[in-house]
RNA sequence: GACUUCGUAGUUCAACGGAUAGAAUAGAAGUUUCCUAAACUUUUGAUCCAGGUUCGAUUCCUGGCGAGGUCACCA
C-alpha cells in the first residue's frame, strides 16, 4: 500500500506540485497510536514546494491519493502529517493473503546474492564464554534473518587451532597431567571432563607455572644472581633499576612491567614452548599427534556446546591450513607495488593516505601475522564458492580497526568483492561487577550459564504447574526451549553494536520483555486452536473487524518488511523487537475481544485465524533469532 | 597523547531528522465463577552540559565533561 501511494504521487510529481520530486522526500511512518488512521505521509518536504502550509499541502495530497485509491477509506490532516485511514476491506483481504501464505515474511530461496557468514571462531585453549555467547546467537540469526531475505547464506567459522598458545597448553599437559594407576595422563574419557574445558585447564595450569618461574627469576635477579642470565638481559635488567630511580609511581609501574616481561623471556617454560612451535612447524611426528589429539578433544567439547545451543556450521576453516596463504599473496602484491620491504626484510602496507597508519603484513622472518591469514583465508573462500558475492564477520568492536584495514587492503589487491565485506562489530558484554576478566575469574562460562538458565527455567515451569499428561523427555526438552530461549532473546534484543550490561537475574527473567513472554504467547494460540479442533476446517469468511483486530493485522502485515530491514542493518534486535510489539499487542487483544466463547460462528473462526496467524509469525521470527516455540508451556 | 565508539526514567533497553521521547524492571493501585495470571489495566519517573544547522534535533556539526575500545614483527 505504501509503494503503491508513492509510485501514485511519483507518475503524477507534475500535477500535482508542478515539479520534480524525489523518492527520497515521499516518508512513510506508522501512524501514532493516538491518532486515527493506519499510514502517515510526512507533509513538510512538499509544503516547501509547493509553497503553502502544511495542512493545505496534505489536504491537496490526500484529497488526490483519495480519488485514485478505492482501499482508502478516509484522510486527515494534523499537524503537518497526513493520515491514511485503509477501508475495513483492505484489512480483510490482508489477513486473507497472510492466511494463505504457509511462508510468509520469507523471499523467494536464493533470490538474492550469496553471503557467508562468519561467527565464533574460537581460541582451542580457552572454553567457550559469555562473549562467544552474543557473538553465535547474533551470527547464527543473523543467518538465518538473510536466508529469510532470499540469500544463500553459508555458516562458517576459523579456528584458531595454530601458534605459540597452543604449544603451551600442550607442554602443560605433557609436563604437569598426573598420572593414574593405568599410567595415563588426564584424558576426557579417563577424567569425566569436556575436552575443552580440559584443555582449558592446562592452558591456565601453563599460566601458572610459568608466572611463578618469572617471578623466581626477578627474586633471583634482586639478589645480584645472574647465573645462567645473558649479558644482553643483565645490562637491559640494569638499565630498568637506574631507571627507576627517582621517577614517579606511573613510571616506575611501566619499568616493572618491563622488568617482568624481561623475566619471563627468560623462563624453561617459554622456551620449551617455543621449540614445541619449531617442532609443530616442521612438522614432528610425535608434536603433531599430541597436537591433534588434544585439538580433537576441544573440538568434542566445543561441538557438544554448539549442539546445546542449537547452532550449526556449513563450512570450517582451520587456521593451521589457511596460514601459509596469504604469504603468496603478499609476494605477488609486492610486486605490484601495493606492498614495500623495509630494510630488515618485513613487509608494509601505507595507508597513510587513507588516514590509517603503516601497518606490517609479514614479519622480517617471514613469518604470516594475523592479517596475513586473514588476507588469505579471505580469498581462499571466494574460490571456494565463486558464486558469493560478500561476507560478514561477526566479530567483537575491539577489531573495528584490524577490519578495516583487512579490508581495505583486499581492495588495494584489486578484489571487486573487498566493498561487500562487512565487519559486523558487537560491542562487550559488561557483568554488574565490570568487565569479564579470566585473570580475575570474572569470565562467565558458556555451559554453565546456559545449565544455569535452564535450571531456572525447570524451577519455574514445575512450580507453575500445567506439565499434566506431558512425557519425561518432553518436559526436559522444554525446559531447554525456555531457558535458552530466554538467553538467547535476552543477548540479541539490544542493538549488536552497543555494549551492554548482562544481569544474570534479569537473564532468566520469566516476565516483561523476554524470551519466554513470547514463548508464551505462543503457547497459549496453541492451546486456543486445540480447544477448538472440532474437525471442521476454519474458514475464513468477512466479518466486521475490531479495532484490536485491525491493529493486529497492521502488524502482522508488516512482517516481511522487517526481516528485509533486519536484513540490510544486520541486527536481528529489530526482528526482536518487532515480534515483542506484535506478542504485546496479541495479549491486548486476547484480554478484551472474546474467541472461544463468541456465539457467531464466522466471526469466531476469523479471531481463531487471526490468532493461528499471528503464532505462525510469532513461531517462524522466533526461529530467526534462533529460538525455539513451544505448543504447550 | 592520537584515533575511534558511546552518554536517554533508580536500573536495563527503544525511538529512517518528525507529532505529546516508547518499553521492561523496580515502586503504587487494580483485574480470575470466562479461551494458560509466564497475562492484562491504571499510575510515578529520563534525552550529560554549552552553542550551531533546520519548519522540526535524542539523532547532524563544533566545543566541554564522563565512560569504553584501538594504537605489537600477539591473535
Amino acid at each position: 500500500m505504501e509503494q503503491k501511494i508513492k509510485e501514485l504521487l511519483l507518475q503524477h510529481t507534475k500535477e500535482l506540485f508542478n515539479s520534480d520530486i524525489s523518492d527520497a522526500s515521499i516518508q512513510f511512518q506508522s501512524t501514532r497510536k493516538d491518532v486515527k488512521g493506519d499510514l502517515t505521509l510526512v507533509v513538510f518536504p512538499f509544503a516547501k514546494v509547493l509553497q503553502t502550509s502544511p495542512q493545505l499541502a496534505g489536504e491537496k495530497i490526500g484529497a488526490f491519493v483519495a480519488d485514485r485509491c478505492e482501499e482508502l477509506e478516509s484522510f486527515e490532516v494534523i499537524n503537518g502529517f497526513l493520515n491514511f485511514t485503509f477501508s475495513p476491506a483492505y484489512w480483510f483481504n490482508m489477513l486473507h493473503s497472510i492466511n494463505e501464505n504457509e511462508t510468509f515474511g520469507r523471499a523467494v530461496e536464493h533470490s538474492k546474492p550469496m553471503i557467508m557468514v562468519e561467527y565464533s571462531s574460537p581460541n582451542t585453549n580457552k572454553p567457550l564464554h559469555l562473549g562467544h555467547l552474543r557473538n553465535i546467537f547474533l551470527g547464527f540469526s543473523l543467518s538465518e534473518i538473510l536466508k529469510a531475505a532470499g540469500h544463500e547464506v553459508i555458516k562458517t567459522q576459523v579456528i584458531n587451532d595454530r601458534g605459540i598458545h597452543i604449544c603451551k597448553s600442550m607442554l602443560a599437559w605433557e609436563k604437569f597431567s598426573p598420572i593414574n594407576s593405568k599410567g595415563e595422563r588426564e584424558t576426557p574419557s579417563n577424567t569425566g571432563l569436556k575436552g575443552d574445558k580440559l584443555v582449558g585447564k592446562y592452558y591456565v595450569e601453563f599460566d601458572k607455572q610459568f608466572n611463578a618461574e618469572a617471578k623466581q627469576i626477578i627474586a633471583q635477579w634482586e639478589t645480584d644472581d645472574f647465573d645462567g642470565t645473558s649479558t644482553a638481559v643483565v645490562d637491559l635488567y640494569k638499565k630498568f633499576q637506574v631507571a627507576l630511580l627517582g621517577k614517579d609511581e606511573k613510571a616506575q609501574q611501566a619499568i616493572h612491567d618491563k622488568i617482568k616481561d624481561l623475566s619471563k623471556n627468560e623462563t624453561t617454560l617459554l622456551r620449551e614452548a617455543k621449540d614445541m612451535l619449531v617442532k609443530w612447524e616442521a612438522r614432528d611426528p610425535q608434536t603433531y599427534l599430541l597436537w591433534t589429539t588434544m585439538n580433537n578433544w576441544v573440538y568434542a567439547g566445543f561441538d557438544l556446546t554448539y549442539q546445546t545451543m542449537g547452532v550449526d556450521f556449513d563450512k570450517l576453516y582451520y587456521e593451521s591450513e589457511t596460514y601459509l596463504l596469504g604469504k603468496d599473496i603478499i609476494v605477488e602484491g609486492l610486486r605490484s607495488g601495493v606492498f614495500f620491504k623495509k630494510e630488515d626484510g618485513s613487509v608494509w602496507i601505507d595507508l597513510t593516505a587513507e588516514g590509517l597508519d603503516e601497518k606490517i603484513v609479514l614479519r622480517s622472518d617471514g613469518t604470516a601475522v594475523y592479517i596475513t591469514q586473514d588476507i588469505g583465508t579471505a580469498i581462499d573462500r571466494f574460490s571456494d564458492y565463486p558464486s558469493l558475492s560478500g561476507m560478514v564477520y561477526t566479530v567483537g568492536n575491539e577489531q573495528d580497526y584490524h577490519f578495516k584495514v583487512l579490508f581495505l587492503i583486499l581492495e588495494k589487491l584489486g578484489y571487486a568483492w573487498a566493498k561487500n565485506c562487512f565487519h559486523l562489530s558487537y560491542g562487550m558484554v559488561d557483568l554488574p561487577s565490570g568487565k569479564m576478566k579470566s585473570r580475575e575469574g570474572t569470565v562467565v562460562d558458556a555451559d554453565d550459564l546456559m545449565q544455569e538458565v535452564v535450571d531456572k527455567a525447570t524451577e519455574i515451569t514445575k512450580e507453575r504447574g500445567h506439565l499434566d499428561g506431558m512425557s519425561e523427555q518432553f518436559r526436559n526438552r522444554l525446559y531447554q526451549q525456555i531457558g535458552l530461549g530466554g538467553l538467547k532473546y535476552y543477548l540479541l534484543k539490544v542493538d549488536p553494536k552497543k555494549r551492554m550490561l548482562f544481569n544474570p537475574e534479569e537473564s532468566v527473567d520469566l516476565s516483561g520483555n523476554t524470551g519466554p513472554f513470547l514463548q508464551y504467547a505462543h503457547a497459549r494460540i496453541c492451546s486456543l486452536l486445540k480447544k477448538e479442533d472440532s474437525g471442521a476446517e476454519l474458514v475464513l469468511v468477512p466479518f466486521t473487524l475490531q479495532h484490536e483486530e485491525k491493529e493486529l493485522i497492521k502488524c502482522l502485515s508488516s512482517y516481511p518488511s522487517i526481516i528485509s530491514e533486519a536484513a540490510s542493518n544486520y541486527s536481528p534486535a529489530l526482528l526482536a523487537n518487532y515480534l515483542y510489539e506484535l506478542v504485546k499487542q496479541y495479549g491486548h487483544f486476547y484480554q478484551t475481544i472474546p474467541i472461544l466463547i463468541e456465539p457467531n460462528r464466522d466471526v469466531k473462526s476469523g479471531r481463531l485465524l487471526l490468532s493461528y496467524n499471528v503464532a505462525k509469525v510469532i513461531k517462524s521470527g522466533l526461529s530467526l533469532l534462533g529460538i525455539e516455540a513451544p505448543e504447550k508451556m
